[in-house]
DNA sequence: CACTTGACCTGTCCGC
DNA sequence: TGCGGACAGGTCAAGT
């Protein structure tokens, strides 16, 4: 999925595109996308307007008028897309190239959104991997699902001393396993793990406990830097993201590492290797990033 | 507790 | 061209 820029970029679409809509239906094919009781969906969701969009750690928060809450996770594959008529948006227009979604619903939706203005939010999972659970508001912010996950990088909360502090408890696993656990830090996954750590010249393999603490101080300013930079982008599009309005992202056009296997790192020129480490594909640099 | 591995799914790509 | 296996923006529940 979609990691923190991913799903920020998809909140501020829909910030813009659903804030003030009425939802008229819902549609649903797999239980697990949408496993929520019928009472719920027809007391608390049919006929609720949208007050906020939200993002904690990759998850999307989507706030409704009659207390609920629909909570959004995309995992691997999972979109939010909009079709409708908002002022100055027209779905797939012009730009093919920038769009993964031709025409929705389609062999991938999971769940579709109907508003009163005939309006569609469609929530595609290629991978069934993802879910849209109702939760009432009010229990949110202490259901234990969101308290256990980490700081927030892009918060101010987020200090080196916080980071440090965080890490200490997981000494014993390589920092890319450390990295990708969001109860340590919320938001990072496969690639901007890759990424922030090219950027502090750590090899991905390293274990957490025998990193320099002026190294820990860099990779804490990496992982801040490349989320911003990706947000700024768009977000990354390996293979299925796409933002709320179905376009796709631009930050691999700028990633030094990821997916980039058997090019030149761009920093030394040293030929970029891919290799296995915590279970997930991991691109690094053999010569600017030794253990 | 800390840590690792398989399971959840569908689709695509690569080698035989 | 077909088929098998590996792999893909992520968590979880099990296992050690």
């Amino acid at each position: 999925m979609p990691e923190l820029p991913e799903v920020e970029t998809v909140k501020r679409g829909l910030l813009k595109l659903i804030v003030g809509s009425t939802i008229k239906s819902v549609e649903h094919d797999w239980p697990k996308s949408f496993p929520n009781p019928k009472t719920d969906v027809d007391n608390f969701l049919v006929g609720a307007s949208i007050i906020d969009v939200r993002r904690r750690a990759k998850v999307l928060i989507i706030e409704l008028s009659t207390g609920y809450s629909l909570v959004i996770h995309l995992k691997m594959t999972g979109q939010l897309v909009y079709v409708g008529n908002k002022p100055g948006y027209r779905f797939g227009a012009g730009h093919p190239n920038d769009s993964l979604v031709k025409e929705l619903p389609d062999k991938s939706t999971r769940v579709t959104f109907v508003f009163n203005d005939e309006s569609q939010l469609f929530f595609n999972d290629q991978r069934k991997f993802g879910w849209v659970k109702l939760f009432p508001s009010l229990v949110l912010d202490n259901h234990e699902f969101l308290n256990k996950l980490g700081p927030e990088p892009l918060e101010p909360e987020f200090t080196f001393d916080l980071f440090f502090e965080r890490l200490k408890r997981r000494k014993g696993s390589n920092i890319k396993a450390v990295l990708l656990d969001q109860t340590t830090l919320a938001g990072v996954g496969n690639i901007y793990a890759d990424e922030s750590l090219w950027g502090a010249m750590i090899h991905p393999s390293t274990l957490a406990g025998s990193i320099p603490k002026a190294k820990l101080k860099t990779l804490h300013t990496e992982i801040i830097y490349v989320l911003k930079l990706s947000i700024d982008k768009g977000g990354s599009t390996s293979r299925n993201y796409v933002n709320a309005e179905g376009k796709k992202g631009n930050y691999l056009e700028f990633a030094k590492v990821f997916r980039r296997e058997n090019q030149a790192c761009p920093r030394c020129s040293t030929t970029i290797e891919k290799i296995r480490v915590a279970g997930r594909g991991t691109h690094y640099c053999p010569k600017c990033q030794k253990v």
